[in-house]
DNA sequence: CACTGATGATAGTAAAACTATCATAGATGA
DNA sequence: TCATCTATGATAGTTTTACTATCATCAGTG
């Protein structure tokens, strides 16, 4: 373990022990790694990230990188959890005292929906780069032969309780509605799916003259949830 | 290219050419590929299928089944191409003399959250076996780096034709709904995604007593389409 | 009966996804 | 301060994947 100077300033998120081999977030190898991969995964795509390239890029060996995570699946789990802890935290923070469960749930989806600008001073990630990834291979975490062992071993168990953070807030505002956590998962879900939709396939998106794509996802998921609440 | 006495009895689906090298319905090694396919995929995942393993399955060689595909992703859109094109076919043929829009979208919705039963006769794919392939590797099919390149080339002409088509009856209900589109396509995955949350990360969905997975999703989507619409 | 076109048989290649072994340098702890 | 531990690097090797290329053969077609 090595001391780094900027340890306490830095945002910290601890996840599951099983997502790794040894906590990136604890040597400066493996926050060069965190940083990096986000970076190259965003660029290549996951399918064309492999270690070896990473390796070459911040100057370390494949095998180094074998050291904190069993394979790159792992790593890419590793990554969208990292994002959806950080998610949490931030609707925590904004929602920290707003006493209207419905209001609560607005910020929530404006968080939800925008891509991200990192507070860049508290982590070395970059933050718009990492919403990227989650928006176009976050599905690919749990779309696996192996989801339900994943799924045992509590790999996805920031996705759940982010969900669940929201489902609660859906069963504050109208406690006789039979779906919440359906009607969470596929706000989840449609969030960054219709983001991708609006760069990739925009005939199946409307977009809205004078609003920015963000903003119509926002407005059209307020809509329907809040609809379907009443 | 070879005479099938079935052929007339058969459900022929005509799909964008440049989704394959040579139409795997025209042939019999063909129609064997695509059979074959959807069990082993089924079996197996999409990752850890190749043309190796599917060759030795119906006897043939790698080589062959090259000369059909340029490679397995290429034959995953084409497998859910043809699901979407047979959805399009079967929402036709149900909703065909129903004048009311609302009970036209009902049906829509009713076929596409079943898990299927194939009309055996019409095909000699299993049905079922496609339906759990388009529930957990539909995504894939658009969720590469050639994106773009590969919309372009027309691939999900048919994923677009469906939802374009549901959307109509969509604005024939409610003209002055501002997002058919992205509703559309929110219900298309959330119909496929809520069914593989259900099997796989249950803590997402709701469970009804006395319904099935199935007819809960279709509830859910009900309740959240007409809301939404009125 | 010559020809075409589909398939098979066989071989080969580059890259991906690891695994193993050993050396070394810097930090730690007794 | 010396022994040790740990992280990393260097290097090499393996198996599997995802192809590509070449040639033979066999069945149907004109």
């Amino acid at each position: 373990m090595e001391t780094n100077p900027f340890i306490s300033t830095q945002l910290r998120i601890e996840l599951n022990e099983r997502l790794y081999l040894r906590d990136p977030q604890d040597t400066d190898l493996g926050r060069r790694l965190m940083a990096e991969s986000v970076k190259l995964i965003d660029e290549i795509g996951f399918e064309q990230f492999t270690f070896k390239r990473l390796a070459q890029r911040i100057e370390s060996t494949e095998a180094s990188l074998y050291r904190y995570f069993e394979n790159k699946h792992r790593l890419l789990v590793y990554l969208v959890s990292w994002y959806w802890a950080w998610l949490s935290y931030q609707m925590r923070f904004h929602t920290h005292n707003v006493p209207s469960p419905a209001e609560r749930l607005r910020l929530m989806l404006r968080i939800l929906t925008r891509g991200h600008q990192t507070d860049a001073a508290a982590t070395q990630v970059d933050g718009a780069a990492l919403y990227r990834i989650v928006v176009k291979e976050a599905s690919k975490a749990y779309l696996t032969k192996d989801v339900d062992e994943d799924n045992q071993a509590g790999l996805f168990r920031e996705y759940k309780r982010l969900a669940a953070g929201i489902a609660a807030v859906v069963s504050e505002i109208n406690p006789t509605y039979p779906y919440p956590h359906m009607l969470v998962s596929t706000l989840l879900e449609a969030a960054r799916k219709q983001l991708f939709f609006a760069q990739h396939l925009p005939s199946l998106t409307n977009t809205a003259a004078q609003k920015t794509t963000e903003e119509t996802v926002y407005a059209f998921l307020e809509n329907l949830v809040f609809k379907a609440l009443t």
